[in-house]
DNA sequence: AAGAGAATCAACCGCAGACGA
DNA sequence: GTCGTCTGCGGTTGATTCTCT
């Protein structure tokens, strides 16, 4: 098919960006919006791909960005997260106003990611490392796999909210009541059927994100239906 | 004080999905 | 329905900074 070049690699630059450029693109993006990134660059007189001039924008240059270190609830909240919805940085990012994807990503691969190990947990599974069913997995037969695969057990598990209230963002552990916390996609019309809720508490402090509480562990299984 | 290794973070790359012609 | 373009995402890389010896 061929897929064009995302910008004419000649006349680009590549690499850090410099205070000027950085100058340009803000006062482009202030006086014109977001807009196109493509046809950017040339609109602010910038040697970038629109690409470079997205990613510089979102994860650098946004004046809503929050810099300095992650805060202990903001931390829980990113394991939280990646238990229930894995590597989808951006989902999570959605859920931390001020905090970026790539921010997020490299804070879980710098330290989340080793603090789970040091824990005995597997940063991908959350669950604790070098059982025989994990041992499985890490040859490639991950949990959440899409049923499929071999084995007498159907290893497929639904997750859903436990209510559909919960899908109004305050009932989430946000660190703040922003208007730009995005709520997660609502579930299904249908009534909660037969469908396990699985509340995996990790980082939900009593009363927040479920009220589904059945059991009195910290690791419980609630029942919708 | 200097070098080595580890940690951090900005940026790039390739892919997939959305969308319009 | 197909094709081409654009955007956004996740994985990865590489430069810089920090820490330890």
């Amino acid at each position: 098919m061929g897929r064009s070049p995302c910008c004419e690699q000649v006349h680009t630059n590549k690499g850090a960006w410099t205070r000027e450029e950085d100058d340009r693109l803000i006062a482009h993006i202030q006086a014109h919006g977001e807009g196109c990134w493509r046809s950017l660059p040339k609109a602010a007189g910038l040697l970038r791909c629109g690409k470079s001039c997205r990613l510089r924008w979102m994860n650098y240059l946004r004046p809503d960005l929050k810099r300095g270190n992650f805060t202990e609830e903001e931390d829980e909240l990113i394991v939280s997260l990646h238990a229930l919805l894995g590597n989808k940085w951006s989902v999570i990012a959605a859920r931390l106003p001020g905090r970026t994807d790539n921010d997020i990503k490299n804070y879980w691969n710098s330290h989340i990611k080793r603090k789970l190990v040091g824990k005995g947990l597997d940063p991908r599974t959350h669950l604790p490392l070098k059982t025989g069913r994990l041992q499985l997995e890490e040859e490639g037969q991950s949990s959440t796999d899409e049923g499929g695969g071999g084995g007498d057990l159907d290893l497929s598990i639904s997750l859903r909210l436990p209510r559909a209230a919960s899908v109004n963002s305050a009932n989430w552990p946000t660190t703040s009541a922003s208007p730009e916390v995005v709520p997660l996609p609502p579930p299904p019309a249908a009534p909660c059927g037969p469908t396990i809720c699985f509340c995996y508490h990790l980082g939900f402090r009593s009363d927040e994100a479920c009220s589904c509480r059945t059991s009195q562990s910290s690791h419980s299984h609630g029942y919708c239906g």
